[in-house]
DNA sequence: TAATGCGGTGCATTTTTTGCATCGCAGAAA
DNA sequence: TTTCTGCGATGCAAAAAATGCACCGCATTA
């Protein structure tokens, strides 16, 4: 859209932090855009940029007008697919947030189903934490999220929870593999692998530790539940995950064994499909959004709110 | 805005039918500006306009898009205003649908009380009939509305909701002044002034006329309820009016006498404050639609949901 | 059948945007 | 300290885009 290039500019710029660099990235001189940024600033009677020695920097203006500008972007394009849906063909593009519990299993399954319905449409996959996947969110970065965390910002609208209880996992020649239930003491004397700070699991392992003492035998910290799953089949330790990222058959996950945590040492966690809060997803968007819910809803039907 | 050039024509064509008749309220030339929708609609890849020999009409594509355009261009205005209020005056423009009944004595007043907080706020404001209302906050037209009437589609937001009651108007002297409840029975020896058919009130006293099979002797149907209570003064005639119409001192009515009517021969009717959903008002518009739904909660406060 | 009013197009002109060379300035490096 | 580097801003000429004029083809209407 070229009426939009200015806006597009300006973002970029906002960005880069700098419109040299912007400018070499647009594929520009830095004095064209230079002047744009200038007389967009004369237009509105506000610079949007803070000019340091080394770049620029948005100010609360351009704060404003840059949020703005990104909702417009997006709202466009919105548009532009719900315009060619008018042709027959669902054309679009969806942008997903992912945890990296739901990234590896659930996710490929759920797009591949889709696009079985819908060739035209491509999608964007990308692994974050909470907090990153609601900055993505705001920035209209993506469309929609998959979060495993209990709280969300105001600004998100939670479109679907289900509940997710923490499972141990194991190798299934483990001495624990036969229980029903375990607790964190009977894992004591085992090897943990666990999953990082920033992790949303991390927060609900955390509570039971700190609540009860435990002094787990970390021997790894990773962010990639893949990792620390094949990790399993060579040393009899003990990791961490919970259903949803067990679900499908095949991959590293059906040789596993997993036993869900009694529930006073660790907290159910809360999977979120999110969206930014007042945004008109993409027609593309909304229905994979839809599929998500349904599946997680049949899927983990036990959430009764 | 600059930028917004090109989407401001298209809105134009749209609403004039004609590229010819829009390039000159545009005072442009009818080639340019049909070289830019031509251009626009290559870049989409679709046509906005169907072509008809006495001019141009939206296609269901240019439906979506000039929708779009005017949530974006009212957008711009919204942020434009934030950032005008940075610099600390309060600068902006509110445009306000209006009933019949609310815009000669309460409007005028909540205006001006407003405008002494923030002298740099300008106003406009329209009156309309519910649906003139509703489809004004749909384009964008207007910001907030204030209607009279039972129900609203689902696209619009209901803000705050009192509830009016229906009363009998007439002159001080009239023979049925000093009643303190007037049923519909007792108004049949009397001339009377109704409301036109697209009034809300006009509904609600459809009902009782309907039920009873009440024989009104109507002599004036009129969509200004100045003009009836003027009316009154000079004829032992009876009209109809709501409290908040008559809630000011000065003015006509305070030269006139209200009476509610029984419950059983009219229902009371509902006074919305409303915007379209989804819709983010510039800061003097929320604002100002604030101290409204204050004013109305405050000043009818029976309303218990 | 002529006249009117509509959107679309070729071409010259005007306006806007871009790129190059260059300035002044403020930190970083010597 | 001085030099150097990288930043945004600006004057000017070239390139690109938008505009206006004259005109076309077409459908409706008087």
């Amino acid at each position: 859209m070229r009426y939009l290039t200015t806006l597009k500019y300006i973002d970029v710029v906002a960005k880069e932090g700098s419109i040299r660099k912007a400018a070499d990235r647009l594929a520009i001189t830095s004095t064209a855009l230079n002047r744009r940024i200038l007389a967009i600033e004369d237009e509105i009677g506000h610079p949007l940029f803070e000019r340091t020695p080394s770049g620029v920097r948005l100010n609360t203006a351009g704060e404003l007008f840059v949020q703005h500008i990104r909702s417009q972007m997006s709202d466009v394009n919105r548009v532009l697919s719900q315009i060619s849906d008018l042709s027959g063909i669902r054309r679009g593009h969806v942008s997903i947030s992912s945890g990296a519990q739901t990234i590896s299993v659930f996710l490929p399954k759920e797009i591949a189903e889709y696009r079985k319905k819908h060739p035209g449409v491509t999608f964007e996959v990308l692994r974050q934490t909470s907090q990153a996947a609601v900055e993505s969110l705001i920035n209209h970065d993506t469309d929609t999220a998959i979060i495993f965390d209990s709280i969300l910002p105001s600004d998100i609208q939670i479109v679907a929870t289900v509940t997710q209880i923490v499972q141990i996992i194991m190798a299934p020649d483990h001495p624990l593999a036969n229980e029903k239930s375990l607790r964190l003491q009977d894992c004591l004397p085992w090897p943990i692998l666990m999953p990082r700070e920033n992790e949303g699991m991390r927060t609900l392992l955390n509570v039971g530790q700190v609540q009860k003492g435990t002094p787990l035998q970390t021997i790894i910290e990773a962010d990639s539940f893949d990792m620390m799953a094949n990790y399993l089949i060579h040393e009899n330790a003990l990791g961490f995950q919970i259903p949803i990222s067990m679900s499908g058959q095949g991959g590293i996950y059906s040789h596993l064994k997993g036993i869900p945590i009694d529930q006073r040492d660790c907290p159910s966690g809360l999977l979120h499909i999110a969206q930014l809060k007042g945004r008109v997803l993409p027609v593309a968007a909304a229905k994979f959004q839809d599929q998500l819910v349904q599946r997680l809803n049949n899927t983990f039907p036990e959430d009764t709110r």
